[in-house]
DNA sequence: AACACTGACAACCGCAAAGCC
DNA sequence: CGGCTTTGCGGTTGTCAGTGT
């Protein structure tokens, strides 16, 4: 019973294509596009099943693949893709250009796995292996937080639909000046802010005295959180301790100069925890970026800040929720330290933006807009 | 030199969703 | 609406090169 595989048919060739194969798939698409991959094999002269062929197309004979090594960051980004989307791989794909989600799945079970076990991070949970077990009763946390990667997933795969809409992708955050800032990267081009988008982030800065590492360890990444405080000061201050780490007055507005600063983990080792902070400043006058690091450390766990990018507070938001009291600048993009209230009508807004039907933020999450 | 083992990656398989009639 | 075909996806297997014995 069951259907026979379509290779099976008679004399049609399964295992690696030859280069002569190539060539003819390649010559044949080049010439008649590739409408009906049924019909497709015979008409280019290949013994092949269409799906072979169409295979063959997607993950390796197309023009627009990157072939080679990953990059550092592109390992970061499928870490944390990993985590909030498990094993989506076309979904992680569209995050990264030029790979496909074969490669990367391919890359993970052969690399990314080993390495994270490696590290004592459970490739499954991504959360320390010694960790794992111990509760603690957090598992309300836990189930937030996978209520939140629930919605962090609609928004990647809302972004996917846009981004082949060719519309401008609303969504999209420039993560260079993070991740290249310990680099001798060139100047930054000037960053266009985004709408208010970024509901991940928001939602997981609720509570400005939270301990972070508690947050993380129940499975948050820290870069959700980019704290984007009113700023007391220039310079992002933390204190770093065996298991406690607060993060206070990161700030965005400064007189002529503004900067971010993205919280980005960078290893949880033992019962210690580095921190890896990257700054830009940047000047609205000059449109010029400046950018440096702070860190407590240099072991590595990567956790790529793809969930950053500034969120814009419409005024409703700031009277109901923001309670920094020092905004006195209303085009500010300031967000954190307060508690919010998600209203109908922005509700209304971001489910049309997402293309959700209804739905709701996780219980007990306060959601400032 | 021959064989076994291992890692990396290409390719296949089967299922499900989407599209079409 | 239902059935058939096509396409997309994720798990798994196959192949091959490199390395060790």
């Amino acid at each position: 019973m069951g259907r026979t595989a379509c290779c099976e048919k008679m004399g049609l060739k399964k295992g690696p294509w030859t280069p002569e194969e190539d060539e003819k798939l390649l010559a044949y698409i080049h010439e008649h596009g590739h409408g009906s991959w049924r019909a497709l094999p015979s008409k280019a002269g290949l013994r092949r099943c269409g799906k072979s062929c169409r295979l063959r197309w997607a993950n390796y004979l197309r023009p627009d693949i990157k072939r080679g090594k990953f990059s550092l960051q592109e390992e970061e980004t499928i870490i944390q893709l990993h985590a909030l989307l498990g094993n989506r791989w076309s979904a992680i794909a569209t995050h990264l250009p030029k790979r496909t989600d074969n490669e990367i799945k391919n890359y993970w079970n052969t690399h990314l796995k080993k390495k994270l076990t490696k590290m004592g991070i459970d490739p499954i949970t991504h959360k320390p292996k010694n960790l794992v077990a111990v509760d603690c009763g957090q598992s309300k946390e836990i189930a937030n937080i996978s209520h939140m990667a629930q919605w962090e997933s609609a928004r990647l795969e809302a972004e996917a639909r846009l981004v082949l809409r060719g519309a401008p992708n609303p969504f999209h955050s420039d993560l260079s000046f993070v991740n290249k800032a310990s680099a001798a990267a060139p100047p930054l081009p000037p960053r266009p802010r985004p709408p208010c988008l970024d509901i991940l982030k928001v939602w997981a800065w609720t509570n400005p005295d939270k301990d972070i590492s508690t947050m993380i360890l129940n499975g948050y990444s820290p870069s959700s959180w980019s704290i984007i405080n009113q700023p007391t000061q220039n310079t992002p201050t933390s204190n770093f301790s065996e298991n406690t780490v607060q993060i206070q007055d990161v700030g965005l507005f400064n007189g002529d100069s503004s900067i971010n600063a993205i919280p980005n983990v960078k290893g949880i080792m033992g019962n210690s925890m580095e921190l890896h902070y990257t700054t830009t400043t940047m000047n609205p006058t000059s449109d010029d970026y400046t950018t440096s690091s702070y860190t407590n450390g240099d072991s590595f766990l990567g956790f790529p800040s793809f969930v950053e990018g500034f969120v814009d507070v419409p005024s409703s938001a700031v009277q109901n929720g923001y309670s920094d009291g020092n905004d006195n600048n209303s085009n500010n993009v300031v967000v954190g330290g307060g508690w919010g209230v998600l209203d109908e009508s922005n509700v209304n807004c971001w489910n049309n933006v997402l293309d959700f039907p209804t739905c709701s933020p996780p219980m007990g999450s306060s959601v400032l807009l």
